[in-house]
DNA sequence: GAGTGGTCTAGACCACGGA
DNA sequence: CCGTGGTCTAGACCACTCT
């Protein structure tokens, strides 16, 4: 059986290629959800009409970018946030602590607000006429009631998360705040832009950090997007490096 | 033709991983160096004994780890700092101007000497006993003259880099130190362990990078190890993000 | 045992680059 | 023109997971 990728002069892209897409296409019409399993890929070489080895080559291209998983005698299933963390190209959390016992920081909501969006950092979100943003703050520490490490002010479009609460975001416990999106208002972080500048410690900060002024910090403006380039969050995260570190690779 | 792969009980690896270290081995035994034209895909397959398939596995995952690179119509070739600066599996520079218009920042060396590593932190060069190691101080600014943005502590241990002068450093323009130390020593970095912490600048270094104390800076540690996992450089980076921001993800 | 993904082969045709 | 890598197919066997 010849190949349609030469014979379809019309579509220069490979055909591994267009699986792919189609196979992302379902994923974001919703027919395959998140931790939904795939056929398998004899089927999937039937509907695409391609060979198995093309099929496969998609399946791994998805893998790689997070959108997939797959388990040797199990089969393909669509990433999610509460189960794979890796779900995103791109890092989540920058920070380790310094100090190897310590594991998972305490992260503590410590205000909750809809407000319209100022100011021109704001203007990102890209947020429609007279729509208002969330405005949601956190502070995160090594131990309950120890020194704040970062401060997180998280900035959602309403649009995304229509009647979204203060009661509704601690109700569940979520391992990220990424699995409540996903799993509570159906939104898929595929991709973050984190960019970095250092600043200095406020007063406030530095007294809840534990550390005298002046203090040096670093902090990361995150722009957070969906499979369609939407943005649907804008995040200011101020990190203390006072016990922990940023690791960049490794 | 039955595979190797499932005859062959004592070498649990799978065939491709098996290909890809012995290139590697090639690599590092300089059979092939920098800028080296590999045998074609058949005569690859043909030396190993496996299919052209299996050869082309291996060869790809080379190039996403960024040790070849291969041109359609040419050949496939060893990767070299000087043409492919994506060589290392990590990122070699996190920072970018603000200014658009703005491209390469220019790197001056200040202070070059030979030393005896000191402190806690120099000991994790490894040095053997007695062993010297070369302080190479650089200061990166966007413009001529222009204010410092980046501080650069370089610490390279003696037995990698023998008999290296200020005068070898300066004499030929390398695009970045990596190709200096892959070219003039065979040094080549296959691997880079970056951490970073937020800092204040001293009152010197405020004042070539043209900033009122106190002003915060981000300060990268770097630990760059070669094929062998010894370590060939530690690098200390301070960055000022006055005019430049750290790009970690897009 | 049935079904899944993981590895491997042999062979085909196309697209690109340089002599 | 020839040699290179890039894509694709059809089919084989193995290893893993669950029932």
């Amino acid at each position: 059986m010849p190949s349609l990728y030469y014979s379809d002069a019309v579509c220069s892209k490979p055909l591994f290629e267009q699986v792919k897409e189609k196979i992302i296409d379902q994923i974001r019409k919703g027919v395959w959800q998140a931790n939904a399993m795939l056929p398998n890929e004899l089927a999937l070489a039937d509907m695409y009409s391609v060979s198995q080895g093309t099929v496969r080559r998609a399946l791994q291209a998805l893998v790689q970018e997070g959108i997939l998983v797959r388990h040797q005698g199990r089969g393909t299933f669509v990433a999610s946030f509460r189960r794979n963390v890796s779900n995103v190209k791109t890092r989540i959390n920058w920070f380790e602590s310094d100090d190897v016992t310590l594991k998972v920081g305490q992260s503590k909501i410590v205000s909750f607000e809809k407000i319209a969006p100022l100011g021109k950092v704001l203007q990102r979100v890209g947020t429609q006429q007279g729509e208002r943003v969330f405005h949601i703050r956190r502070e995160t520490s090594w131990a309950p009631n120890g020194e704040v490490v970062c401060f997180d002010d998280i900035y959602l479009p309403e649009r995304f998360y229509p009647g979204l609460t203060l009661e509704k975001l601690t109700s569940s416990d979520y391992p990220i705040i990424y699995a409540f999106y996903q799993e509570v208002y159906g939104v898929t972080v595929t991709h973050m832009q984190d960019v970095a500048r250092a600043v200095l410690l406020n007063l406030e900060q530095a007294q809840k950090a534990g550390v005298q002024t002046p203090f040096p910090g670093i902090m990361i403006q995150r722009t957070s997007h969906n499979s369609y380039g939407e943005i649907v969050e804008l995040r200011f995260l101020l990190n203390v490096t006072e016990n922990q570190s940023m690791i960049l690779s490794r």
